[in-house]
DNA sequence: TAGGTAATATTGGTCATACCAATTACTCTG
DNA sequence: CAGAGTAATTGGTATGACCAATATTACCTA
């Protein structure tokens, strides 16, 4: 699982692009070769890339032309509903905690060998490498929830990630925070939480994710208090005041 | 229409004989290699097949190893994947406790007036009217995850009640509960919810929404006991034993 | 002989290059 | 200015090569 292609990484690039607007529906993408040239690979992994795109609906090729962003791509506001950044950690702090809880009593080791190879993995990569860094971050949190054997826990945290990583002003909200969130804390973090895991204790695996999802609330809020002051003053302070809540009271009684 | 591409060609044949059985889930595909050979193109063009039906979930390639068939390609709805009874109702146990655990620092007296009216809706209906219960069961629900104002937690659970209902075989394992779901427990439970709500205590509502759905567990872990003396019966108690650590260990610490 | 390990073969992942066919852009005519 | 013809661009496919991970075999040890 934790393999990365490196067509896929393009392809996951290709998507942010799109959901973001920076490609609009109908627009042309560049052409492969110059998608190559930016990318650093080959021409063949581009357009891997855009055939992996192409099944998933969200672009076309034309031959001889070029590619081009699917006309209806109102997947985001289809199936998944209008979710602000901070509403989307708080239930990410609930829920993927109960996961790891979960997760924590029926984990293989298999999965835990996974787990281990990918805070591995995070702890090597340049901090500055975005990309591979979020994937493997993803990849952590999905693989926690796989491990709990249920489908249904897995699917729901599989949807929660999609609205992470498709809804546009979530992603627009995160990397506002990336620079605070700095990278030795989440990789404390999860090692803690894969140490919860490794020892089956579901209060500690609990806990320990609470604490991560915590922290980055914690930074969010921050985060839009500071854009705040530009804007919607009051507003802001009501919903600061709500998430701040969850901060105190959340899980462990 | 008629612009085929190679790969996609290739990935058509390949599709068909996944669903004609002829490579079944779990089994591993030719090699690139000897696939091009056979269908006269480049292993590049192999590759792509590959590729888009990996997007499209039917096959999983394991690098070094080769390409194999997803375990299992049911997928039920279109969205929804294939989840049984017992996962559902797991996860719906954790999450929905969380979700009332949210609710009652935030839940509005609006709200609160609502929920008592279905309580009190509940009592009136007729034990035998399936229909209006389970209606009356799900808005009860539903309403205590819209009251944390939280749309991403909002959007999951009521997730989570469209696999209850559009799930084929979860409303079949429902069915046969339903009998043994005394109306009048249920009736009880929804009103200590009420009542932790109305208190505004987290605690005290996130462990009544847990008994609520540990009741219904054991109900259909009981009931499929039953069912599975017929078939299954080894692993159906497999099954069995890993959800009753969920009944024994979950949530309040 | 059983078990483990090192050497080897196989397999997917990626790249560079080349050529074809379709499309698009351009240019030159009338 | 319109249209035809040409050139440049673009995607489609093929070769062949090399790497890293995996699988298989051979071999050696206890």
């Amino acid at each position: 699982m934790p393999d990365y292609r490196l067509y896929q990484s393009v392809a996951e690039t290709l998507k942010q692009r799109i959901f973001d607007g920076e490609y609009a529906p109908g627009d042309r993408l560049p052409g492969e070769r110059e998608l190559a040239d930016e990318f650093n690979v080959s021409r063949v992994t581009v357009r891997e890339a855009e055939i992996a795109l192409q099944a998933m609906g969200i672009i076309q090729v034309k031959p001889g032309s070029g590619a081009y962003v699917a006309p209806r791509i109102k997947r985001v506001s289809a199936d998944l509903p209008a979710i602000s950044a901070l509403e989307l950690t708080e239930a990410r702090l609930v829920f993927e905690s109960e996961a790891a809880a979960l997760a924590a009593r029926v984990i293989s080791d298999d999965m835990l060998q996974r787990l281990a190879a990918l805070v591995h993995v995070m702890s090597d990569v340049h901090p500055d490498d975005d990309q591979a860094s979020l994937a493997a971050d993803r990849e952590f949190h999905l693989t926690i929830a796989a491990a709990t054997s249920n489908a249904a826990v897995q699917h729901t945290i599989e949807t929660l990630w999609r609205m992470r990583m498709e809804l546009p002003n979530v992603r627009r909200a995160h990397a506002s925070v990336c620079s605070d969130d700095a990278a030795t804390e989440r990789g404390h973090e999860h090692r803690q939480i894969l140490q919860a895991l490794k020892d089956r204790d579901p209060t500690a695996a609990r806990r320990a994710m609470q604490e991560h999802f915590k922290r980055l609330l914690t930074s969010m809020i921050d985060a839009s208090e500071a854009e705040a002051v530009e804007a919607l003053r009051l507003e802001a302070n009501a919903s600061r005041q709500r998430f701040l809540n969850s901060l105190s009271q959340n899980g462990a009684t």
